[in-house]
DNA sequence: TTGAAAGCGCTAACAA
DNA sequence: TTGTTAGCGCTTTCAA
């Protein structure tokens, strides 16, 4: 049934040997044999099999990504996009994409290990990372190759692209007190993820540089989800002196927050700003549309699984820390200009 | 370095296959040296190594979903549920979940080719079939597994799981009718897209049901995102006698149509009314929310991974066809009832 | 220019 | 209960 060197040795009365050779166009092979054995392979409709390639090649040529999760509904436009970044990226340099899902925790770092240990992917792209992140501990210390988006807390010694968030926190501090706000309350994800602290670590400077201190019980824990977000803002619409801009650290939660002010009746980008980060499609599509910042998330799922290839092959890359500058986009959510 | 049966077959003074077979606990093995095997294993931290299992196998333990990706930003919520709906159920069935990118079109096919050629995978999942649907007739012929979410025009053949698009419409098409409604718009997917014709046929037949016919002149085509709507809506509303209501096939295409009768100063749910399909997370937390027609997404993706690996093993399925009634979501975006 | 032989790491049929 | 042998499909010495 299916076709294998075998057979077309056979058929030709030469070698697996030289078929193989042939096939690969090694210039041992004379170029008859080489023209009647692509003939051949070719009317046979010969494919090689790549596990048996795989194995001999003891590589995979494979690169896995678990994509985190939290809860049964996975429905992030952010991951859909670095994962067609990612995709396409290595489909082009011939690599295969493993992906699989799971919540952070012990049985995630157990995926990881049966992938390692199963050798079923060369190597790893790590997203989400954390401030102790075991899945960065554990393939340091196995010295496998990965790269990550995302920084950890301490000891970044391994590949990583990562994006400036208080960069981009700044630009909206700066953004927000020149339209004159001083009340704020910020939406942060779990402090556990390195970018919460960078974002709202640069909220808090940007506004610092402006006279303007972000009180500390004003910052709220959401799960950057849109309801974590509808959740959070209502906390913080609650207070006795609510803020009048809403920084959510992400845009899900950012249009969470949207729902919450407009569920009471109040209007978004007059009576209360929100912002957002990471500019997903949906943003400019929101009522008023969001102001974000942007972040670039297909090329750097393309940057980061090109880098990841770089590293399994050995070939030196040109850098092994990226970090991207975000840019601000205005839009109308914190009102007119 | 790395531990394979060879090495704890030295170590201990026996052969492969004994060691082998202890570790699969066959019984023909004595009850000493499989503890002694499965000790040792533990100690040298044995793992299999995959590619050589798959490979004697011959089964790659892998199914396969290339995701439809039109240009290169690719984010949609709905893919990415039911990405973890396949990739939980895959894990759990203890298979690797392939995930490939592609447009539409020759390269589409290659990359099935290749994968089927290769033995990459096992099987595939085919989603957002087309009426003539290359795919899915090269799949047939190759008599390759394969699973289908959605249909195509004709020869179903196959097993697949679908939705009542039709079912689905005509709800709306009530309810809109119900509130009183007659001057509708419909912003169709591409008609080559199965599921596009059962939803508008449904739409049409439910106002037909009413006494209501939809002008073919006010049926126009998106392109499943925001900004397609956003367009789409627009041509809607530039004609003479503009729709009352905008009947959009997918919730993103109705978040752009949102946007575009906002643009004008218009309010949704009051002006013109405003339906999706598909109740991605996001369509509860629009402004005003979006009624829409739920559809099970993640444990679709369930439903088709587990078919298709009965369908590997060859295990029946209860039943090869699966059509779903997808259900009503009354929210605001049609008024308030 | 070609082929025999070995080996990747594993499983399985068959003997002993 | 265990080992020998063969083989999955391929690549790569090495010798001819």
């Amino acid at each position: 049934m299916v076709v294998t060197l075998k057979d077309i040795a056979n058929r030709i009365g030469k070698s697996v040997t030289t078929v193989s050779r042939a096939l690969h166009d090694y210039n041992d092979v004379s170029p008859e044999t080489k023209e009647l054995v692509h003939q051949v392979a070719e009317e046979m409709g010969y494919s090689p099999n790549t596990l048996a390639q795989r194995l001999q090649k003891r590589q995979s040529d494979t690169i896995g990504l678990i994509l985190p999760t939290f809860g049964p509904r996975f429905s992030d436009p952010f991951f859909s996009e670095l994962l067609a970044g990612i995709g396409n990226k290595a489909v082009s340099l011939g690599y295969d994409l493993l992906v699989s899902t799971s919540s952070p925790g012990e049985r995630e770092l157990q995926i990881y290990k049966k992938m390692v240990n199963g050798r079923r992917v060369d190597g790893f792209i790590v997203v989400r990372t954390r401030k102790e992140d075991r899945r960065v501990e554990y393939l340091l210390e196995k010295d496998f190759p990965f790269v990550a988006f995302g920084r950890v807390g301490i000891n970044n010694e391994f590949p990583y692209v990562d994006e400036d968030g208080a960069y981009g926190m700044r630009s909206i501090a700066k953004h927000l007190v020149t339209l004159g706000f001083t009340n704020i309350g910020c939406i942060a994800p779990d402090p556990q993820l390195t970018f919460a602290s960078s974002r709202v670590d640069g909220l808090r400077a940007g506004l610092t540089d402006h006279g303007i201190t972000l009180d500390e019980d004003y910052v709220c824990i959401g799960d950057l989800t849109q309801s974590g977000g509808y959740k959070q803002a209502n906390c913080l619409l609650d207070k006795l002196h609510p803020p009048s801009a809403i920084v959510a650290c992400n845009d899900l939660m950012a249009f969470g927050a949207m729902s919450a002010i407009q569920d009471r009746g109040l209007i978004v980008g007059e009576d209360v700003a929100v912002t957002g980060f990471d500019d997903i499609p949906m943003a400019e599509h929101t009522h008023p549309p969001l102001t974000t910042v942007h972040q670039p998330v297909y090329q750097i799922g393309g940057m980061v699984c090109e880098m990841l290839i770089k590293r399994i092959q050995g070939v030196p890359m040109d850098d092994e820390h990226l970090v991207l500058k975000p840019s601000l986009i205005v839009r109308k959510s914190c009102g007119e200009k």
